[in-house]
DNA sequence: TTAAATAGTTAAACAATTGAACTATTTCGA
DNA sequence: TCGAAATAGTTCAATTGTTTAACTATTTAA
């Protein structure tokens, strides 16, 4: 039993870093000009309809400078822009620009098409468990960072 | 049927990117001066015993020059040596040091610690029916890039 | 035997990240 | 209510990972 859990971590160690590293190196051949990152920045604003670079520094797990950095790049690329709004003025928004909302959509079809082209290849249920325990890993991770 | 493909793709997009950096993030904390990638390189010559640039950049899927930068900063900080051995003069096999064993011994043991609390939170079969699909994706990917 | 292929390096450029110091604003407790 | 502490975000310098193109050295093969 202990050493099959040995196992299990070695092997998820393996696995999780490679599908990882290759899936990137995929999407990217879809994604023109804009990185891996900032797809799921781009990504994760669209699905809020705005945020805050805190939020997304809390999101993603990084500084908030890495944050400045990248909304810096994505301001300059066109894709979103910082606004001020709500009460609070030390706050900017972050929402996508029309280009940042019809390029998101294209490159989502084209993404979508991709984790397609690998998903049908298991059944069904497969899929529903898999990503079922992806998501309790999820919040088990968020949970473990919390406690520290 | 198209549509809870459509809700696969969608969550399995946010949850693959969010366990990866956030597991990324727990992880760092243990590796001391060793970056989360350079972490797996020396995993990966360890498991192998020894093994050269271009199989690393093939395994990772990044450039040779992207390894060669990676290999300097790991021989700079005594964890790896480069030799040449094998008929094929054109070849330089990259090996631990022995300060580099150590190093990968005492901190497999603190990663282990981490991924296993993450574990025990599933049952036994859980863990194992999630590895088998993560695996069954890893292969896939990998079909998927020669197709290109 | 020479041309093509392969293994690896170098250099310039960019993206992501951290940490510390900073500005501007808000909150809160004495 | 006032002043200190907290919060939101930026700036700057440094490190790392990455790509692309040009390069050296060696091997393979026509």
């Amino acid at each position: 039993m202990e050493g099959s859990i040995q196992q299990f971590i070695e092997r998820y160690l393996s696995v999780s870093f490679l599908v990882n590293k290759r899936g990137a190196a995929l999407m990217k051949c879809e994604l023109d000009d804009v990185t891996h990152d900032q797809y799921y920045v781009l990504r994760y604003i669209h699905k809020r309809g705005m945020c805050t670079s805190t939020e997304l520094a809390d999101v993603f797990a990084v500084n908030k400078s890495a944050i400045t950095a990248m909304t810096n790049r994505l301001v300059e690329k066109g894709m979103i822009e910082r606004g001020k709004d709500g009460d609070d003025r030390r706050v900017i928004s972050l929402t996508l620009t029309e280009k940042g909302k019809m390029w998101l959509i294209e490159t989502e079809q084209k993404v979508y098409e991709l984790v397609q082209t690998m998903m049908t290849k298991l059944s069904y249920e497969e899929i529903e468990l898999f990503i079922q325990t992806y998501e309790k890993l999820a919040k088990i991770l968020q949970e473990m960072e919390e406690k520290k």
